[in-house]
RNA sequence: GGGAGCUUAGCUCAGCUGGUUCAGAGCAUCUGCCUUACAAGCAGAGGGUCACUGGUUCGAACCCAGUAGCUCCCA
């Protein structure tokens, strides 16, 4: 059969991935094998993939396929994250254009079309992934909403609120008016802006006037935020300030509302900002706050849940929040009291999701209380710092530490619908229970009040941050918190890898880290991978708005699945951003073809019976064959050295140079019959079970094109399918071959190329060396690859000729032509000077008393070593 | 404002506990080749005072200090 030219991985790709659910590959059920478990990073449920799924997941793939070839019981559980604000704007948005407002419609309705929606599009996204190979156990996907999940998450509420780690408090929170829902403090990302700052004057009362100096008119007070001037209850100036100490206790007018307001004094004002005094507005500020709570100061809420002015503020009402700014600004002006505008830089919170300006805001959540939580479970910190857990790379331990050592209260409750319901129940006198259901709560709220109804119990309306049921995944996937039959999770649990992006380490590792010793007393996994950020050449995040993303399923049709995954993971050292350049993906395109192409010529080639084949070539085969395995199983060594450091881009560099130049450059061609002879029946074999180990080798990486020509080497009968086939192991190096010929026949090459000289044109060769049968064997693949019709040892340099060196031998080709020797003695002398320095530097450090009594022996040893080579080849070129 | 990290060939990165046959890889570049597996290829080659300045040391890309630039995290 005539194969194509080029590799097509659509022919293949679908059929084998078919294949392998057919035979049940993915799938994993408890047995007495070790396990090797990971939980995917459950996506969003409403996503689509994108680069950084691309590439998180053909990590995990790579690393779930090297453990089941390993013989290790692999089970990767795939599944989706509900994504409560994510999602529910998405519906808000589906809804509004068909003309349904959410507050128009029950909850109830509501969810009835969260649900529809993600019954349609939930499953798309792991779809996708089967695309890219992802060996997941589909059979064990899971739902971060479904009702075993759900369950988990309410049982875990309840202990932790009865175990005082979960409490309800009124504090400020983030407020994101988009969304109109509260955010933990990780979900506001701090943006720089150019703002500016605005100096109001706020006038003095009467009696302030009175006494006081009467040149004064009142106190002049900068802010960023006029808008906010209606909740304003004081002005606060530092206690050691010379400037406005005399008008601690006087009284200012709030413009606009001409509300009264004293001045104060605190320390916590910095004297050098503005013009050293603040105005207080405890509403909307978490220092304001702090000074009100202090200095026992009202709070007045200005703004509505869109983030409008609201009635309280008496003036702008319903005006929106930026719109009043300026309208505010433009007043005062008109009214004289403001003084000026300065441009400054500040940053400002915007929601994740929504990407709104957040708003600080005195709300009535519910709360982790973190510090007890890292009291009572420490082990979240220190099994990561002590390496229990492994960072890879280790520089987020960093990051880590740094966030658990200044923990705040996580924020839980968001005013959301999609998403899981606090189990918390109220009556209408303000009695709460915490309860499993509605009528475990009825009987709790009974022994407060025993004619109690269901009627007049109302649940809390919130649902629970997404995270805090994504926190208990890597538990939840096997039931963890299931009561009964926990056998799949005493078998999977504590998973073995995560593999996930820095930007949610804390979101999200971190406390699945609390979560795993706080409700199983074990870690949740001993690795974390973290992967780079897939970026565009300019180091710009691929986002759709810039539309700077390709669209990964295209990637695939054109490039291939494992074109595509080796492109990503090539260039994507951990922890490092990958800049993604089509150019990489090529490459990965273009390796395949390579592999392919070796499969063409085996394929190609007729084999004969053994003793049809001359003695010398079958001793060169076999002395191809056996050098080949040891660069096998130095690259075996080295891979599996990078996979213990989970260098996987080395360990697919290492690869990707076995195959191409060892296997390719070199094996195939020393073994290569002449066109048109047969190779020998041993040989043949030989190099399909070369080839085999390779494809096994890489099939972790590039498991469809391996498995293809896996089964293609075996006549579509191979006795395992590769991805069940065994990985090859790290063992000590068995060969031992010189191949000093090899350098001896890439100086040849070099040779002709600098001379422009035919790979046609017969050599004749002398070599020089100590170490004749270091050459000899290789006689016959020398002649073969560098064209030589006569090898001699150990003569005189002929009369006309070129000459080299090769390592420490040198190699004279004699020639007919004219030379020019004047150039040749000009290369030869060049040589001998370089040497002649180096020399001089080795000599140097060996008469240096201070080296020689420091430096370890074997380096000592090293230097002689150098010594004698330099003067060795020094002597071979006429340098004496 | 606080903390962490980075700065090595044109690009992306390796360089473990300091020892110049370690300054390396891939890509890109250049030269010569359509040599019947592969031009998505073959054979070669040229690129770097390891950010800068000092210091420690017999010896520094590697350790220390300072300077400059960049990135990330936190407030």
């Amino acid at each position: 059969m005539e194969l194509d030219k080029h590799y097509n991985p659509a022919a293949v790709e679908d059929k084998w991935y078919q294949y392998w659910m057919d035979k049940g590959f993915f799938d994993s059920v408890p047995d007495e094998r070790e396990p090797f478990t990971i939980v995917i990073p459950p996506p969003n449920v409403t996503g689509v993939l994108h680069m950084g799924h691309m590439l998180n997941n053909t990590i995990q793939d790579v690393l779930i396929r090297k453990a089941r070839m390993e013989g290790k019981n692999a089970c990767w559980v795939p599944g989706t994250d509900h994504a409560s604000i994510a999602t529910e704007a998405k519906v808000v948005k589906m809804l509004a254009e068909k003309g349904i407002k959410k507050n128009d419609i029950s909850r109830d309705e509501f969810l009835g079309h969260a649900w529809d929606w993600t019954n349609k599009y939930g499953g798309i996204i792991l779809e996708q992934l089967k695309k890219l190979g992802a060996s997941c156990d589909w059979k064990r996907t899971r739902f971060t909403m479904e009702e075993e999940l759900s369950n988990a998450v309410t049982s875990v509420f309840i202990k932790m609120y009865r175990d005082g780690l979960i409490y309800r408090g009124t504090k400020m929170v983030n407020w994101d008016p988009a969304g109109k829902t509260t955010l933990s403090d990780e979900e506001v990302i701090f943006k720089e802006n150019n703002g500016q700052l605005f100096y109001i004057v706020y006038p003095f009362t009467q009696d302030t006037i009175d006494a006081c100096h009467p040149s004064e008119k009142g106190l002049m007070v900068a802010t960023t935020r006029p808008e906010t001037l209606m909740g304003d209850v004081a002005i606060c100036v530092h206690p050691e300030d010379e400037r406005y100490k005399h008008l601690i206790g006087k009284t200012v007018i709030v413009p606009m509302v001409n509300r009264v307001v004293p001045i104060i004094a605190d320390d916590y004002i910095d004297m050098e900002f503005g013009t050293g005094c603040l105005k207080v507005t405890p509403a909307h500020d978490e220092n304001d706050y702090r000074i009100g709570e202090k200095h026992k100061l009202e709070a007045i809420d200005v703004l509505t849940d869109e983030g409008k002015i609201h009635e309280r503020a008496g003036v702008y009402v319903g005006l929106d929040r930026f719109a009043c700014r300026k309208q505010i600004v433009k007043d005062l002006d008109e009214q004289g009291l403001l003084n000026k505008t300065e441009q400054i830089k500040n940053t400002i919170g915007h929601s994740e999701r929504t990407d709104a300006v957040i708003e600080k805001k005195i709300s009535t959540q519910w709360f982790v209380n973190m510090q007890e939580f890292m009291k009572r479970y420490p082990e979240a910190l220190s099994d990561v710092m002590n390496d229990e857990i492994q960072f890879h790379p280790s520089k987020f331990k960093n990051t880590y530490k740094h966030w658990l050592e200044n923990i705040k209260d996580w924020n839980i409750s968001r005013q959301l619908w999609w998403g899981h319901r606090i189990p918390a129940w109220y009556d209408k006198d303000g009695h709460m229970v915490v309860a499993e259901n509605e009528a475990e709560a009825l009987m709790q709220m009974q022994s407060l009040r025993a004619d109690i109804t269901l009627d007049e119990l109302k649940q809390d309306v919130d649902v629970l941050d997404t995270w805090f049921s994504s926190w208990l995944w890597p538990i939840s996937v096997f039931d963890g918190f299931k009561e009964g039959d926990k056998k799949d999770f005493n078998y999977y649990y504590p998973t073995n890898d995560l593999v996930t992006g820095p930007d949610i380490i804390f979101f999200w590792v971190a406390r699945m880290v609390m979560s795993g010793y706080a409700f199983t007393g074990k870690k949740p996994f001993s690795n974390v991978y973290f992967t780079g950020i897939v970026r565009d050449k300019q180091r710009r995040k691929m986002s759709k708005s810039l539309g700077n993303s390709p669209e990964p399923l295209d990637l695939i049709a054109q490039y291939g699945a494992d074109g595509t995954r080796m492109g990503l993971l090539l260039s994507a050292p951990a922890g490092n951003d990958i800049l993604y350049d089509e150019s990489q993906i090529e490459q990965g395109r273009n390796f395949c073809n390579k592999i392919w192409n070796a499969y063409r010529l085996i394929s190609g080639l007729t084999t004969c019976p053994d003793a049809q084949v001359s003695e010398s070539i079958k001793a060169s085969d076999k002395l191809a064959s056996d050098w080949f395995e040891m660069r096998f199983q130095l690259s075996v060594n080295a891979i599996h050295n990078d996979f213990k450091e989970y260098k996987l881009s080395d360990a697919l560099m290492s690869a990707y140079k076995l195959v191409w130049d060892d296997f390719c450059s070199w094996y195939l061609e020393m073994v290569k019959p002449v066109f048109g002879e047969p190779m020998s029946e041993t040989t043949m074999q030989t190099v399909k079970n070369k080839f085999e180990k390779v494809l096994a080798l890489i099939h972790p990486f590039m498991p469809f094109i391996s498995e293809e020509l896996h089964h293609a080497l075996h006549e579509g009968k191979p006795e395992k399918a590769l991805i069940v086939s065994e990985y090859p192991k790290a063992k000590e190096i068995s060969v031992d071959i010189k191949d000093n010929a090899l350098v001896l026949i890439s100086e040849i090459r070099n040779i002709r190329n600098n001379k422009g000289l035919s790979p046609k044109l017969g050599f004749d060769l002398i070599v020089n060396t100590s170490e004749v049968d270091a050459y000899k064997t290789w006689e016959g693949i020398i002649s073969k690859l560098a064209n030589i019709t006569s090898i001699n040892y150990n003569a005189a340099k002929p009369e006309n000729c070129i000459s080299a060196l090769a390592g420490k031998d040198e190699l004279f080709i004699p020639f007919e032509e004219e030379i020019d020797e004047a150039a040749e003695q000009k290369k030869v002398e060049e040589e001998i000077a370089y040497l002649k320095g180096f020399l001089k530097s080795v000599d140097a450090k060996l008469s240096n008393e201070k080296f020689v009594a420091n430096a370890k022996p074997e380096v000592i040893e090293k230097e002689h070593q150098k010594k004698a080579d330099a003067e060795e080849k020094i002597k071979k070129l006429g340098g004496a």
